[in-house]
RNA sequence: GCGUCCGUAGCUCAGUCGGAUAGAGCAACGGCCUUCUAAGCCGUGGGUCGCAGGUUCGAAUCCUGCCGGACGCGCCA
């Protein structure tokens, strides 16, 4: 088992404090906010204090005195009130590096395959393309699947389309003003209909818009909308078939998309493939008197414990007899639940989705699905322009994915031009590194905020290639890539890491944080803070590789070791960027 | 009106289950390429952590109130 050097301290420690007839846990320890007093800092005396141990500073010699004999600690060091400074001794952290870098994971993979998550993410809707209101989603999402399965989780990721609302009918309404002739819409028709479809995405995304901005004005379209929306539920021939060119239509459009972005789903399911539990929870709904009629639809009352309503109800039926997103997404969970005996489930949708949820989430509550499952609404921020208004082009438009990715490039390809390197690289080369330079940015720029909060994101971002930027990782990678060739040309190879030296032991301390980093990321489902952590390391190889050059080493063991602390920070870089979703580049 | 979220450097953001002197990137200024990739490294300047109270040995972090902003609020998703 792989401990940390924290767990070994905290561990140390909280023995100590046992022994001195106070709680074990008064002993975590954490790495030191000052470097310069010490590696790691216990500041458990104090916390101890607090809850009637005595004067603080008092307690801390003591828990020091009575530590068992170690090979971890250099020097240690108690300061008032309380503080305990640690220095760890340079063979114990070689030690501790070494046996971390043999695992894949850095240690921090659990046997957590009897645990299933579905990630719930992308929710693309049929006949829209993508746009930057789905970047968001699809690259936290994607990096939230990537590293659940790292840690060890049984993983499947859903796009659960948006094809089962109102927008289906407005789609069919609308396609029948333009053809109306279509044998689709022929009720008398019993035959088989054609598999082709009779429109493209392009149809699809001319007609959409059209009819939205129709029926927000236009009673009467909006009524006939939610009237084939009803007859497409319930089951009428010519819609369905209709419906299905629809979805497919589009969901080859979207996987171009997602492709170009190197975001893929285990389920392309939607919010149609939870029509056939819908009935099922109706019932479950009914016969649990949770469910109630009122004006006309068919709801549930969401209160509080005292049944004070606490928000609107969730609609079940409106009044018309169709079902809402809400129905479909209890009917969803109820199958995720059931049929694909999910233990977790996250939803990694817009945080103006909250209300939305809360009602779900009660409802599922009600239903007690909450005793078998834990389902979470993992939201985000608002994606907006440097007016701090929902991001539009120039034009006030919407900005297209394919068309944001084709800038970044642009912007990478410039970028690559007016530089020293790339000279000799022939044009594919060059072309492979504008696009993931281009997606690196992209994804990095997004990820390293944090989840939860509104960010802004402007046209320079997307060319914002210094700094704190995926290309700049990408850069490192190149670099120590390019130094571990160098020196293969030279017969040198990684060897057993030396004790650890002063220039060192930065580089190896962030080495060996990755294991906290992951686990918060994990726990928080937060990218951004591995996004932190990869920075960081990039920036310790930086300037470990600035103060002492490699390749002129002349003691070849200490070489060997050299060689060996940049490798294992490469796969250290490699591995956090692929739970990123970003590809890193031989040369750029 | 009710509800949710946010307010940290000129700008964009970390840090928030209480710890020591609040960090990073960009922008500004000054150094470093005959030396492993300068998309880089080193350094300087820059802060009433929205405001006011409270709890505490200790508060950006916890509690209360206020101010400012965003978003959501029965038959769209």
């Amino acid at each position: 088992m792989l401990t940390t050097i924290e767990h070994d301290l905290s561990q140390l420690f909280g023995q100590a404090f046992a022994d001195n007839d106070l709680s074990f846990d008064f002993g975590a320890t954490v790495r030191c906010t000052r470097p310069e007093l010490g590696d790691f800092q216990c500041n458990g005396a104090m916390a101890a204090a607090k809850q009637g141990a005595g004067n603080p500073f008092v307690a801390a010699e003591k828990v020091v005195a009575s530590l068992a004999d170690n090979d971890i600690i250099k020097n240690i060091e108690v300061v008032r009130p309380g503080f305990i400074n640690i220095f760890v001794n340079e063979e114990y952290l070689a030690n501790k590096l070494t046996t971390f870098s043999k695992d894949k994971t850095f240690g921090s993979a659990e046997d957590l395959s009897s645990t299933k998550v579905m990630i719930d993410f992308g929710g693309p809707n049929v006949a829209k393309s993508m746009h930057v209101g789905h970047l968001r989603t699809a690259i936290i999402g994607d990096s939230l699947q990537r590293i659940f399965r790292f840690k060890g989780y049984e993983v499947v990721s859903d796009a659960h389309l948006g094809d089962w609302g109102t927008q289906m009918g407005m789609l069919i309404e609308g396609l029948k003003k333009r053809q109306p002739d279509l044998l689709y819409f022929d009720e008398n028709f019993e035959g088989e209909y054609p598999k082709e479809s009779p429109v493209t995405i392009q149809d699809l995304e001319t007609i959409y818009p059209e009819e939205s901005g129709l029926c927000k004005t236009d009673e009467e379209a909006a009524e006939k909308a939610r009237q084939a929306t009803l007859e497409l539920q319930n089951g009428r021939p010519g819609y369905r078939a209709l419906w299905k060119h629809f979805v497919e239509v589009s969901i080859a459009t979207l996987k171009r998309d997602y492709g170009e972005l190197g975001v893929t789903f285990d389920l392309w399911k939607g919010e149609s493939d939870a029509d056939p539990f819908i009935p099922l929870v109706l019932k479950e709904l009914e016969e649990k008197n949770i469910s109630v009629k009122d004006q006309g639809a068919l709801i549930v009352p969401i209160t509080d414990e005292e049944g004070e309503k606490v928000m609107p109800p969730l609609i079940l039926r409106k009044s018309d007899g169709a079902v809402m997103y809400g129905t479909t997404d209890i009917a969803t969970l109820y199958e995720r639940i059931h049929e694909d005996k999910a233990d977790i489930v996250l939803y990694v949708v817009d945080g103006r989705q909250q209300q939305h949820f809360k009602q779900v989430f009660a409802t599922a509550d009600l239903m007690g699905m909450d005793k078998v499952c834990t389902y979470e609404h993992t939201y985000f921020g608002t994606v907006n322009g440097k007016d701090g208004k929902p991001f539009k082009t120039r034009s006030g438009g919407v900005m297209k994915l394919h068309d944001l990715i084709q800038m970044a490039k642009d912007e990478a390809r410039k970028k690559l031009a007016e530089s020293n390197f790339g000279v000799d690289f022939d044009e594919a080369e060059k072309e492979e590194i504008a696009h993931k330079v281009a997606i690196s940015t992209l994804k990095f720029a997004d990820l390293r905020n944090f989840r939860i909060k509104d960010y802004i994101f402007d046209l320079e971002k997307f060319s914002e290639f210094e700094g704190k930027t995926g290309p700049y990782l990408l850069m490192q990678v190149a670099r120590i890539k390019s130094i571990l060739r160098k020196a293969k040309e030279i017969g040198a190879e990684p060897g057993e890491l030396l004790e650890t030296s002063d220039n060192e032991r930065a580089l190896t301390f962030k080495l060996l944080e990755f294991n906290s980093a992951l686990n918060k990321t994990v726990e928080k489902r937060a990218p951004h803070f591995l996004c932190e952590h990869l920075y960081n390391l990039a920036q310790e190889f930086s300037s470990f590789y600035q103060k002492q050059h490699i390749l002129k080493e002349a003691d070849s063991a200490k070489r060997a070791s050299l060689l060996k602390l940049s490798s294992i920070c490469l796969n250290q870089l490699e591995v956090g960027l692929e739970l990123l979703g970003i590809e890193t580049l031989e040369r750029m």
